[in-house]
Parts: structure tokens; sequence; C-alpha cells
DNA sequence: ACCTGAACACCGTTCAAGT
DNA sequence: ACCTGAACACCGTTCAAGT
């Protein structure tokens, strides 16, 4: 069972095999107790090195964020460097699912979003926006993409929907609009949605025109 | 301590005294045994009348977005009736912060959503979209919000943000546009960004032209 | 049909004790 | 400085037994 049980003990290693077992089982089932077996320690010696649970789960956050790489727009428009921006980074966000969920939690989105911010603010800039409204172009754009992430997570560990979205919208009642009904009844291409919604979004704001 | 010790134990007064046990201090303080003890009954009780923990939580989410009330447009023109449709379902959920939490660990978010949904399907009509694409708008807008929302009450929980975006955004590094760091160093007014991301998204899918 | 207490298999955390 | 086992105060769930 014992996985990296040679050598003495260190804040690295307990973090290592912490971060192995989260990706591999997700979070619920990182327990100090399951934890130090693995590590084929006493449980207390990870208090020693790392602290208590919620200690042990920051420092997680904090490595793979950390451990993220920078993200490069690509485009010739604007628009389409952000729109590469976002894409980027939901792919990051959907590599780390269990990561998400863990910053979600904690309530870290900000800290995760960093980096972006920063490239989005050159995109904003380099559209010609400036001061406040670059700043809410920059805020909106995040607010987005994390948002649409963490939906999409959500949607994919739900259980069969209840009632189910497709019943519902079987009969009659989307105002004699078979076409709607029958997309509204399949499955969400989110890949697609997330594309069409971002690039509206953007389109939107970085339009000349004052609100 | 006993709120409702009088008379037989039901299912009702069960989910009733969980519902206000989570209101009043969040899903966490959900314990078997606490809620046995506010009932004044053995825990086991609980598993007869509702199951356990898990069939607990879904009762409760069933009934709480049961009781959620029907959303209904205000304005005149498409744009303005679905972003009253919006901020009324922003409000719904901001008034009750621990089922979000809820919805979104047991990925229900379709469910509590099913409403809202008709109630935009009839404003896409209302502005000319048919079949696919109003199909798109509808999910467009239900993803905004939601994601919003879960966004937003992340940043609420966040502890004092680690490297503090403000401390970030005094520097330099904002490309020589000292408006744009002040307002990147201000805290978010999450009503005006949320009013200005839906308005900017419904604008560019209400929009005639194709993509 | 309804309710009970005891027991099982878990948790996170603390603490005094070892080397 | 580092690691240990024992103990404390919790969990959710099962089960046999009561009425």
């Amino acid at each position: 069972m014992a996985s990296g049980a040679r050598g003495a003990l260190t804040r690295e290693a307990v973090l290592e095999a912490a971060a192995g077992l989260v990706r591999r089982r997700g979070p619920d089932a990182l327990t100090m107790r399951g934890l130090a077996a693995e590590l084929g320690t006493a449980v207390t010696s990870i208090y020693w090195h790392v602290g208590g649970r919620e200690a042990l789960l920051d420092a997680l956050v904090e490595r793979t964020v950390a451990g993220l790489g920078e993200i490069r727009p690509s485009g010739r428009t604007p628009e389409q460097r952000v729109l590469s921006v976002a894409r980027a980074l939901r792919r990051q966000l959907r590599d780390h699912p269990h990561l998400v969920a863990l910053v979600h939690e904690r309530g870290l989105t900000e800290r995760m979003f960093l980096p972006a911010q920063r490239v989005l603010v050159r995109e904003a800039h380099a559209a010609g926006l400036r001061g406040a409204r670059a700043a809410e172009f920059v805020r909106a754009v995040q607010f987005q993409v994390v948002g649409h992430v963490l939906v999409e997570r959500n949607r994919e560990r739900a259980p069969a929907q209840h009632p189910g979205e497709p019943e519902l919208w079987r009969a009659g009642s989307a105002g004699d609009d078979p076409a709607l009904a029958r997309a509204l009844a399949r499955p969400v291409d989110t890949e697609r949605l997330f594309v069409t919604a971002v690039r509206a979004l953007v389109r939107s704001l970085l339009a000349p025109h004052g609100v």
C-alpha cells in the first residue's frame, strides 16, 4: 500500500502523496488517516509537517495553481485573442477537475485567475479600452469563464436529472416550435455553448458605442 | 433545545427541522445526530421516516426548489424582459445561499432552473428567435446567471485573498493605466457587473445578424 | 407501524511521551 | 527536531429488540 515510504518524511512528500490521492480519488478520499497509511507513518506526523486538514488543502491548492502554466493568447483580432485566452483557461480548469472543486470550496477563485487577468488587461488595452471600462471587461470575462466551468462540472456530476429535461420538453410546451423542443431535449454541447457565450459577451463589451 | 417535540414524528416535521437547521447554520451543521437531538428523538427514527443523510438532503433540495415561486418578466423590450428574469433569478438564488451550495453539490442546477427556462423560451420567441438558436440563447443565459451566482457566492465566502488583488495591482503592472489599476484594486460591484454582463450577452445573441 | 439503544467503522485533532 | 500511540469527541449507518 505504501508508496513513498523510503527516507525521512518531508512536507513535500506529504503534499505529493496528498495530491496523488486527490487526483486519483477526489477530495473526499483525502483523509488524514488514509494519507498517513499511504505514507506509512503515524497520522500525527502529518500534523507536524503541514498542519491539519485545512492547512493541507490550502497548501495543495497553492501548489496546483502555481503549476498551471502561463496562458499565451493567439489570433489576430482582440476578439479572437480574448477568446483564445478563455478557451485556454477553460481547458486548464477542466484538466484539473478536482482542483476546481477544491478552489471553489475554499473561495480562492480570484487567486487562480490572476495570471489570466494580466493577459486580459493587455488585450483590453489593445482593443482600446481604458480605465474602469477595461477593468469591467476583464472581470466580466473572468466571471463568465469561471462560472461556466463551475456549471459545466456540476452538470457532469449530476445524477440522472430527476424530471429529465427531455421528457419535459417533449410535450407541446415549447410554443409550437418543434425544432426548439428537440434542441432543448438534446444534451448540451458545452464546448460550443461556451464559445458562443464568450464571443457574444466579448463582442458587446468591445464594441465602440457606449452603454 | 428541542423545538417541535410535541406529537408523533412525521416526515414533514423532520424536513422542517432540517430546513431550519440548514438555513440558520449551513449544510455542514446538518448532522443526523444533531437533528435528532433538536427533534427530541433517536437518530434512527430519522432513518425510518426519510432515510439516510443523502436522501434527507435530496428531499430538502426538492422542497426548497418547489417553494421558490414563479418568475414574471417585466419591461417593454425583449432585452429588458430577459434582464428582469435574470435579475429575479439571481435574487432568488441569493435569498437561499445555502440552497445554492446544496444544489451545486448535488448537481441539480438543471432542475432548479426549469421554471425560468420556460419563461426565457417565451422571450426568445418574442424576440424572433426560433429552433436551435432559441435553445442556444436560453442555455447561454442559464449558464451565465447560475455561473455568476456561483462565483459570487464563492467570493463572499473567500478568506482574505492571499496575495490580495489590491497590492498586486498597485505596482505599475497595469500597462500605464492608473485608472485601470485603481478599478481592479477596488472590490467588485457584483450587482453592476452582473447587469453589464447579462445585458452584453443578451444584446449580442438577440442581434439580427448571423454569426 | 413506529421507535429505541447498542454497536460498528469511521472521522479530525490533541497531548504526553518517546528518541 | 521529529515521530509515536492512546485518547477524546465527534460522525453516518446497521441491526436486533422493543411496543
